[in-house]
DNA sequence: ACATTTGTAGACTGATTAGTCAATCATTGT
DNA sequence: ACAATGATTGACTAATCAGTCTACAAATGT
């Protein structure tokens, strides 16, 4: 077993469930059935493991959305798999998503370089940018954009988390939301 | 002077910049200009307190965004007052609306009953419910349409302080994304 | 075979924390 | 004037926490 995938899956479990102040590291040794001297091992301080743990599940996230997005398809496509995936990443994987947000909204977000972050974000403004020269999307400046869609796919899918719904309904939901967004931004 | 607010203010500055994690009661009550104890007399715990500084700053925004809406107006008109408002608030108050988020996006948001979210929701899914019914808005699930709306505008205040606009460009954009907004609802 | 590095353990520590407490001080009502 | 109640203080405590340390085990390279 690899005690250091381990250690960051006890740590999302319990940072999700009591929050970065109520998650001792202590505790995370504990339910992850490792020493505590392990934990420190591998991570040196609880901030890096913090850190660490947000770098590997945006990447995570990042790998999915553009899972199966073959370059011949039209931009729409393209785009609408992209929104699907990252719907269904998020609600396939709740705590992971969760952790995202609550990282992305705490002072630890700070912690991260700027120029990391635009790193992060060069692949997908690139993709937006294009959309524009196309002419299939507005031309509003791509940070905007961006912004706007990253907010409607986090509304989606707390609004989705909010209730129970079938597959069916999920996926039909999932649709109409793209349609809304797809005519917001082209 | 008020203590009580003095504490509040003092608590919302150093949770938004450290977080709960890393915010002592002390140094609340140091930076506070007051003794350790007198904080725990106004709130017995750190997250009695906590629980109270989110009612306290979800109440000023929630009453900011109801300002000036005379129910003389068209519902859009109304709608972009209460969407201008907010972000206007959310600009002009930083640490506050981010706060908000953070609250939000973090295991504390649990300690509150659904009841008090729902009660809190009550008057603007009311308004959207209207809105509907008068064949003026789209007929969508009213949370959808709600989760919608607030995504959306959280993502407009985060493009907004990403960058340093000056007040007319700040404008132009609030007018922008409330037209992108409406018509994607209507 | 042997040496060197890397992994693992868990007791331990120094610092810090939320919260208490007993003692004043201020305010209010009678 | 005088209770009585509430506000304020800051030293104090018991618990907890992040991180260290020493010792040992496993793997790896030569």
């Amino acid at each position: 077993m690899d005690k250091k995938e381990e250690i960051l899956k006890t740590a999302l479990k319990l940072f999700v469930e009591f929050g970065f102040h109520a998650t001792p590291t202590s505790k995370i040794a504990k339910e992850a059935g490792i020493a505590n001297g392990t934990l420190f091992h591998y991570y040196k301080t609880k901030d890096e493991l913090i850190l660490a743990l947000y770098a590997h599940t945006k990447s995570r996230l990042t790998e999915y959305m553009y899972a199966n997005a073959s370059k011949d398809e039209s931009l729409e496509l393209v785009f609408k798999s992209i929104y699907t995936n990252t719907i269904e990443w998020a609600q396939e994987n709740k705590a992971e998503f969760y952790f995202i947000q609550q990282f992305s909204t705490s002072p630890f977000y700070g912690l991260i370089s700027p120029e990391e972050i635009t790193k992060q974000a060069k692949p997908h403004l690139d993709f937006l940018q294009a959309g524009i020269k196309a002419a299939v999307l507005k031309p509003l400046p791509v940070d905007m954009l961006y912004t706007l869609i990253n907010s409607h796919i986090a509304g989606i899918n707390q609004y989705l988390s909010s209730e129970e719904f079938s597959t069916a309904k999920q996926k039909k939901i999932i649709n109409e939301s793209f349609q809304l967004l797809w005519d917001m931004i082209t």
